[in-house]
DNA sequence: TACCTAATTGAGACTCAGTCTCAACTATTG
DNA sequence: CAATAGTTGAGACTGAGTCTCAATTAGGTA
């Protein structure tokens, strides 16, 4: 079965009101691994113009709560979203020069995640764990052109 | 010796000019633990209205150029910067509920990054690692009341 | 099927955080 | 102290996202 049909049972056993609006937009989500807002918002608009982008903004945010979509942060530019519905867990690895984002899972990082809460009492709810460096090719080239913007400078410094 | 004069030294050293703006910038921000740029507008214009909104945020980019202070995204609102000159490196557990943050370390999570990274053939620059919960305290008061904004439910939900 | 009603939509105004521009000013060098 | 390259203040501007509200529509009911 194809996954915008598995999205559009949930919303609808979740009691979501579906429109036309709104299954355009999660057929055009899900075609892809990880998007902006105002990508989703172009790519939608070149199916249907008449789509407002605030219909497109609001259904990601009902997407969102729906924990269909995630949210990611990747320092560059706006907010990335991501379809994780039926995906299994994992954690980013992104390239600050070319911007590939490879996807990882590293259990024993989540177990000692939980080992920290407990050190201080926490309840764990969620976590974000985004590596940044460069892939093998463009450990290659002149480190000189950078081709992301200056904000993308290195959070946490690695010793 | 004080906090903000090694900082200015670290600047001149860098070859970076000092002017009084720049000096009452530096001074406040190492006041802080964590802030937002517009937290710290406020803040220097409390000083002195004079000094321009566009100077404070040029002046926090520099210090972010010459490893100063780092920015953070935790979900909620804009970001947060943080002075970590003469810092040991840590990562971050927020609780969702009240927005206490807690430094923590935690260096096996550390080497494990560097075994993923190897995995792919990346050299790691940075990273960014915050792990969000409820603390002792909100684990016991009605989950009903959320005071923080809808924006902040979970990225990456643990399963 | 037709109707009803609450939910949703489109359009555009609006907000907020941050950036840019440029003439006036100033820290540093010689 | 003059020269000059770097910095500043003020405000216009931008991008991303939110909000408002009249018009439209989904989905339940008769
Ligand atoms: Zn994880
Ligand atoms: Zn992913
Ligand atoms: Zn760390
Ligand atoms: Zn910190």
């Amino acid at each position: 079965m194809k996954r915008f049909v598995e999205v559009e049972q949930l919303l609808r056993a979740k009691g979501v009101r579906l429109t036309d609006q709104r299954r355009l937009v999660v057929r055009r989500a899900v075609a892809y691994l990880h998007f902006t807002a105002e990508e989703l918002v172009r790519d939608v608009k070149g199916f249907d113009p008449s789509v407002a982008r605030g219909t497109i903004y609001r259904t990601l945010a009902l997407l969102h709560q729906a924990g269909v979509v995630e949210k990611h942060d990747f320092r560059y530019g706006p907010p990335n979203y991501e379809v994780t519905f039926a995906k299994a867990h994992h954690d980013h690895l992104m390239c600050v020069q070319c911007g590939e984002i490879i996807e990882f899972q590293e259990p024993r990082v989540e177990t000692l995640q939980q080992a920290v809460v407990k050190r201080y009492g926490y309840q764990l709810l969620s976590h974000t764990h985004k590596l940044y460096g460069l892939c093998r090719t463009c450990q290659h080239v002149d480190r000189k052109r950078v081709s992301l913007p200056p904000t993308l400078h290195v959070e946490e410094v690695v010793a």
